[in-house]
DNA sequence: CTGTTAGCGCATTCAA
DNA sequence: TTGAATGCGCTAACAG
């Protein structure tokens, strides 16, 4: 089935010149009589020869290719941060080899390996163990081992012990927005909604709201921090959860937007109105938070600078440069009809 | 920054034998002497020896990569199919290489020549070029030089004049279980809303709505079809449209389910209930088709079926086998609650 | 301006 | 069971 590779030996032969003048005009390097360089282009042209990136990258020591672990294209934050981030790297020269660990620790080991053999430049690793906020000993281990061979970005997570260059959302601030925001709507009963306990994301939020509450002299109440994950699903048990509960709040910070959607659905369908009965405020703006009726108040990622910061931090560890061990990527209020004045009881 | 490379040289200098012997070792192709080979093992461990993929795939002729063209990662229906694919990929020992064309023809031309630099195994390609109507004769053109040097599959798509192995979705079936849906729920007056025209899935669920009413002895009414490509705000706009017509369908059918995601926040808007008032048939039955309010009956891709056979069809062609030209991918309907009973005037 | 040579890292002959 | 030699396809250094 496959042709037979033609190489620029090949070439080389039918244009009566040596293969290194077919090189030349390959990579522009060097000068070549026009005449010469006209008639190896036709003969490339008309072979339709297309040179070998494994040996041109077997002798640079380069791919030009970027690496990207992360736990499930399926979602809508990580498949819109891939894109833009795909999208810059392009832009500086480089390819992106994605990886989905499926959150699966066993499948990101995989992965780094597989890369490593690729010969990938560089690596963008998200979600997974870097994830833990208990960092498992043997995985902080693999990683460092793979830091002395390769640069390698973190987005969102860290591990104790390993010293990487790192990206983050200011998810700390979002939350702080949002408490802010729905402390002036006048609400001082608030409840935090998701998110899976010993996941970073979950405690850095968890800890801002309860940071935020204290500063607006609200309350703490335990029994309005309920979730599982980071699902619809998880959405619609903790939405059920409080509805048991004599005394309910009147508006839910949640842990991201698929949350906030299952909070949503299971208050609707237990006839409480958003926002008019209860506030759903989300996290991330992902695409459908704009239309998911009544339309969700978040806070945005910034995916754009998000990925980009990632992928140019990498691109200077790759090239030997240094570069900030630590960049913060601002959030911004999104506001939309989820969350409303408190209208007394 | 980037370590030296280590070598099977410099591990075999290390166990004081040849890099052949150390090669065998990580091959294990040939026999060596038991505490050779764990001398060797300890070394390469102790010094964190990976072989170099690019070498070894130069010498093989062979990746074991696939490359994936797609438009856009995230659009939930390629996410999913993604990563459905990429799992089965790696169990046939495949490494997948995915490229956001972003359904921009010159983009997907860059790629095809990334791809083929990068001397991938096979490629599947999706939406953009293969998906006109009206095929372009230079992109033809260039999709046959490709499948001159390399196996190609097309899922859910074509070219004129381009002979190549193709996965389909059963769209006809699809739709036409849809309206056969709609019309024993009492249904007479269907709309059909989104798409763009020219592209192939929009004709294809056209023509087949408009064989399925005429099979059921309903009237196709043109100034029910409306809508101008896949996205909500498109369903948004093509419900406002139908909106604004003195003589309302019923039941819309729409070519996705982010249309129908639109069509339902347009008609709830308008103080119409779905479906009580109307009812609104999706297409895919992505992750939120289940969630978005009332939950949306739609018809199922088959993912998983889709992925695999695509995979496997690329497998056999790459190993040089036979492999069916065209295989058809059953779909089902979904049944929620966005489809009711027509209840009469 | 062009040809010859060498080597990137590996696996596979062929000998020993 | 092991070592030496060769070549995958390419480019850069060095001559000419």
């Amino acid at each position: 089935m496959k042709k037979e590779n033609i190489t620029i030996y090949d070439i080389a032969k039918k244009a009566k010149v040596s293969p290194s003048t077919v090189s030349r005009v390959l990579t522009g390097n060097a000068r070549v009589r026009p005449e010469t360089t006209k008639k190896i282009k036709e003969i490339i042209d008309k072979n339709n020869f297309k040179p070998n990136g494994l040996a041109r990258s077997l002798l640079y020591k380069k791919t030009k290719m970027i690496g990207f672990v992360i736990p499930d294209i399926n979602h809508s934050f990580f498949s819109t941060l891939v894109l833009k981030s795909e999208a810059h790297a392009l832009k500086m020269g480089y390819t992106s080899f994605l990886c989905n660990s499926m959150n699966n620790s066993e499948m990101e080991s995989n992965y780094l390996q597989t890369l490593l053999e690729k010969q990938v430049d560089g690596i963008i690793f998200l979600g997974g163990r870097i994830n833990e906020i208990e960092t498992d000993p043997v995985y902080a281990e693999e990683m460092k081992r793979l830091m002395e061979r390769i640069p390698v970005v973190f987005i969102n997570g860290k591990m104790t012990g390993v010293d990487a260059h790192v990206v983050r959302t200011d998810e700390a601030y979002g939350i702080w927005k949002l408490v802010e925001l729905i402390a002036n709507h006048g609400h001082t009963k608030i409840g935090f909604l998701g998110g899976l306990k010993g996941i970073s994301s979950t405690e850095n939020k968890k800890n801002s709201f309860k940071l935020a509450l204290n500063h607006q002299s609200i309350p703490v109440s335990e029994e309005w921090i309920l979730g599982s994950d980071f699902s619809i699903e998880s959405g619609e048990e903790a939405a059920a959860q409080l509805l048991n509960l004599k005394d309910k709040p009147t508006a839910v910070v949640c842990v991201n937007d698929f949350v906030a959607m299952g909070a949503i659905n299971m208050f609707t369908k237990f006839g409480l109105r958003v926002p008019d009965d209860i506030s759903v405020l989300g996290f991330d703006d992902i695409y459908l938070a704009k239309y998911y009726p009544p339309g969700i108040t978040t806070v945005t990622q910034n995916y754009d600078m998000l990925g980009q910061t990632a992928v140019n931090v990498l691109v200077e560890l790759i090239e030997g440069k240094e570069a900030p061990k630590e960049t913060i990527i601002p959030t911004s209020l999104v506001l939309r009809n989820s969350c409303k004045v408190y209208r007394g009881k």
